[in-house]
Parts: structure tokens; sequence; C-alpha cells
DNA sequence: TCGAACTATTTCAAATTTCAATGATCTTCG
DNA sequence: CGAAGATCATTGAAATTTGAAATAGTTCGA
């Protein structure tokens, strides 16, 4: 006797699970989502009570600290993942505070490299260890093998994500 | 012989890593984040292209959709983490589109209760198949072993990061 | 070498976002 | 009752953010 397709507890199960039970990621993108938001807001604070930066301008500069030799606005606005024009905007508010300048490059005039200058560095080493700081009392209640494994987990979503884009694939 | 503070070998571990040694949780975070951004942006741009409407707009229906009942501007505010001015004007524009209605609570003038329209919820629905899908997409590559330690370990970051909170303790 | 196709950046309008200040309403307590 | 203090939402200014269009400069093939 044949069944399938039209047993009354698989069109159950179906209905009750429309259209294909993708709760379980949508409940892991959530939980990630809401962490990332609350860590964010608490940095953001303590960056404008401590310092009287924005959070924005802190991450920009953290990007040019790392490259010391400069970046293009172009790599600026790939490595935060925000678009060319937010990044001109920043950049011209950091300027006017003295903390970064934007050179031509003579090779290629249509690019322009931005670098922290002498008084950018110092201060954002300032900010730096105090952003340490705060993401070390924030994550102070995680141990050491969960933090590894988020590490690990991590990458796995990471590159799960990175292989399933619309654009970048 | 006594050995201990002079040791040159244990100063020169902690001049490499002053002040504190929090670089692992620094690179949990920018890990954390990178990943989240990823997948924000993705949505981002999904959304706009497919459904021509925001990401923030779609986290405001997303949050009325769960609540049929309505909630108040002070309840969005805090379940979107967001700031409460931010929220008018998110809802003036939902209006303006006839997704969400607002009403003015009869007991306390001052509350104001949002709620979808029929036609926010129908839109809704169309709006968030489609998102649980994509995430699904993004995490295809995830097994569930490695989904299910995600959710646990995020779940003890998230509480140990609201345990260190500079405001709500 | 000319011009079409690319690439890098800025510009612009609209939306989002924060934070502080304001207005309106409630609550409490003398 | 009636004013001080608390709560809820909006407003306004400045910063951020996006996405598309405009500008300027480079590259490469016919």
């Amino acid at each position: 006797m044949e069944k399938a397709k039209d047993d009354p507890v698989d069109l159950e199960i179906i209905v009750r699970d429309e259209p294909a039970g993708h709760k379980s990621e949508l409940r892991l993108w959530l939980r990630l989502l809401s962490t990332v938001n609350m860590i964010t807001q608490e940095i953001r604070q303590r960056l404008r009570a401590e310092f009287a930066i924005t959070l924005p301008q802190f991450d920009l500069l953290a990007q040019l600290d790392r490259a010391r030799e400069g970046l293009r606005m172009g790599d600026l606005s790939k490595r935060m993942m925000v678009s060319n024009g937010n990044v001109t905007g920043l950049i011209e508010r950091l300027e006017t505070d003295k903390l970064i300048v934007r050179d031509f490059d003579p090779v290629d005039r249509r690019v322009i490299v931005a670098k922290l200058t002498p008084l950018g560095i110092a201060k954002f080493r300032i900010y730096s260890k105090a952003h340490e700081g705060w993401l070390a009392d924030m994550f102070a209640d995680v141990d050491p093998v969960t933090a590894k494994a988020l590490m690990k987990h991590m990458a796995t979503m990471k590159g799960s994500v990175a292989a399933h884009l619309t654009r970048g694939a």
C-alpha cells in the first residue's frame, strides 16, 4: 500500500514548519546580533564619555594604526565594510582634528592615502589600551576553553557566510 | 639561587605583552564583529534589492510582528537597542507607508503604542520568509554541532557582557 | 594616439543614529 | 490640592551611513 504524498501526518508537519524550518538559524543569528550590539553600544558610550570620540572615528583610527604606511580610501572602505562616501566624511573630520593626513599618490593621481599623524598615533595608543581593557572586562566570565571554541566556530561561520554572499562569492 | 623578578626572559615576555595581554579578547571581538557586519550587509542589500525596504525598517517590523498587540515606543527602543529618537523617525516613515499605526494609550496619555497594520503583517510575512532563507543559505556550511556549540557559547558570552556593563548591570 | 572602458574618489540626497533638550503627562508626598 | 520629581515621547543638531551619480585619472585596444 502506498502512502507518501497524501499522508495527513506529513502534511501536518509541513504546514507547521512552513516553509523550510530555518528557525534555528534565525535564533543563532539573533543571539549573535544582540551580543554584538550590546558590546558595540558599551564601547561607543565609553569612548564618548572618556575620550570624547565617536566609535566610527575610533574604528577608522584603528585601521590606520594597523597600517602605519597609510591606506587608500578604497582600502579603508573595504576593511571597515562601509561605503566609500562614508569614509570621505570620517576622514574629513579626523583631518580637521589633526589626527590624520591625506596624501596624493604621485604615481596614480586618483589615489589618496590617509595615515595617522604623530598626534593621531599618540592619542590612539591611549584609546586603544582602554578599549582592550573594556573588552577584557566584558569577556571576563568567558573561560579560555569557551573563548577558543568561539574563535574556531566563528571562523567556520565566517567562512560559510563568505562563501554564500550574493556579491563577492 | 633566586631568580624571579630579574629574570630577563620574564621581562621580555612582559614587554612584548604590554600592558595586560588582552590581545586574544580583541581578536575574538574583531572576528565576531566582522562576521556580523558581513551578514548585516548581505541582508541589507538583499532587502533593498528584492523588497525595496531598509534594514532598520525590517528590524522594526520584525519586533512588531513578534508582538502583535503592539509595542510602546520605549519598548521598541529597548528591544532594538537604539535611541528613542531613532525609533520615532523610523515609525514615521513606516506609518507613511501604511505598514504600522500609532495609537495613544487611553490610560496613560504619554504612551504611544505602535502595531502592524494588516498590510504590514502581510508584507512582513513575505520579507521574513526570504530573510530566513538567506540566513539558512549563509549558514549552510555550519554543521549542526558547531551551530549548537555557538548557541551555547554565545549565551555565555552575552551573559558575561551583560554582567559587566557600565549602565544596566 | 584616440576614445571606450575601468578605477578611485567625491558629492549629493535621503535615511539612520546618537545625544541632549524640551514638552507633556503621571506620581508622590507634604 | 499642588508642586517636585519621574517617565514617555518628540524635536533638533551633528555625525554616520547608504546608494547612486558625478568627477577625475588611468589603461588598453583599434
